[in-house]
DNA sequence: GATATTTGACCTTC
DNA sequence: GAAGGTCAAATATC
């Protein structure tokens, strides 16, 4: 069993620091450049990374002895199927639509959750960004509290027939009505999406994808330089940069105890550095400071912490401890390939 | 006729 | 009780 929890959380730090790259870059970008569709790609790639992470461990939970059943099982998972909600299944005419839609209501609560904001461009007209290569069927719209624009409801075109549940909201910006906020809940499981990789881009797409590889190769660069200009910093001059604004990194701050010596030692911060960007610390550190853009969080997250808060504490661990912005612009450091065994030595790299 | 969208009503959550 | 989320009948479109 616990080769088996050892291996989901390679594949889960795998993931995570596939997105991890991508923020780092994205960090970057930000810094030098005004928002861009580039950093629209980039996000939807971090997020895509971040997905695929999510849907490790909930096949953790799903297959493993881990406590929570898999949704569609029908295994009873706490209260509420026991006894469902406080009003009694018999004051329900239709008790078995009743208990899907119970059933449909766990499923949304355990689904990943993220929002991303997206630019339409005016050829597009005001239809929405509904292209992002799946099929979506709109199933309902809500004048929302406070918003000038209703909210959509689109869940996937494949629901009942592949049992997709994935499901989207966009909501316009009150802003700007050129930009949409579409929340993504869960993943796609039906054929269309296949891995829940996105479709070959359009041509427009293409183009953005060039272009963004060169930046990269000029981030690179810029990237090997500024490295030359830190090496010969001091520890000392680092450690007094050492920052925990996230909250969930605060918390494994203090269930570890890190001797800031180890943190800024320089072997272990470059050894380490492809952790930097955690998604514990992506709201707070990364993405917070673009008002226009902004990749919020998976919601889902919350779900996992509690059957997966080894886990979480192991990202967020990294996140903290890795998170030491130097001069208030952290810079990637060369790429490492990743410890298998990273999770579990963390402990002991830290004492 | 099949499929998608609209929209009022209902349900869930806080 | 209010607001958000979903359902499902009515309607529109192909």
């Amino acid at each position: 069993m616990e080769s088996t929890r050892t291996w989901e959380h390679q594949m889960l730090i795998n993931e995570l620091t596939q997105g991890m790259e991508k923020a780092k870059q994205l960090r970057f970008h930000l810094c030098m450049t005004s928002p861009s569709k580039a950093q629209d790609l980039l996000l939807q790639k971090i997020l895509s990374s971040y997905e695929k992470a999510l849907l490790i461990l909930k096949g953790s939970r799903s297959t493993g002895q881990v406590q929570l059943a898999a949704p569609t099982s029908g295994a009873p998972e706490s209260s509420i199927s026991v006894d469902g909600s406080p009003r009694s299944d018999e004051l329900n005419k239709n008790s078995r639509e009743h208990q899907e839609h119970r059933e449909t209501s766990k499923k949304r609560k355990m689904l990943p959750t993220w929002t991303e904001q997206v630019s339409v461009a005016s050829e597009n007209g005001f239809e929405g960004p509904t292209d992002d290569g799946y099929s979506w069927r709109k199933y309902g719209q809500k004048d929302i509290l406070g918003a000038k624009y209703p909210r959509s409801y689109y869940r996937c075109t494949y629901r009942h027939v592949q049992n997709c549940w994935a499901a989207k909201q966009v909501q316009r910006s009150d802003d700007d009505p050129t930009i949409f906020e579409i929340t993504y809940k869960g993943t796609h499981t039906c054929t269309q999406s296949n891995n829940a990789v996105p479709p070959p881009a359009s041509p427009e797409k293409q183009e953005l994808n060039y272009k963004l590889q060169q930046q990269n190769q000029m981030l690179f660069d810029l990237r090997a330089k500024l490295k030359v200009d830190t090496e010969g910093l001091e520890n000392k001059e680092i450690q007094p940069h050492l920052s925990f604004p996230s909250t969930f990194a605060s918390v494994n701050f203090e269930n570890h105890i890190f001797p800031t010596s180890a943190v800024a030692d320089d072997s272990h911060f470059g050894a380490n550095s492809h952790l930097i960007g955690s998604p514990a610390l992506s709201e707070s550190n990364y993405f917070s400071a673009s008002s226009t853009y902004q990749m919020k969080r998976f919601r889902g997250a919350h779900n996992l912490q509690h059957s997966e808060s080894d886990i979480a504490e192991i990202i967020s661990g990294h996140a903290s401890t890795t998170n030491s912005p130097i001069g208030g612009m952290e810079f990637p450091i060369d790429p490492v390939e990743l410890d298998p065994n990273f999770p579990f030595n963390i402990q002991g790299f830290f004492t």
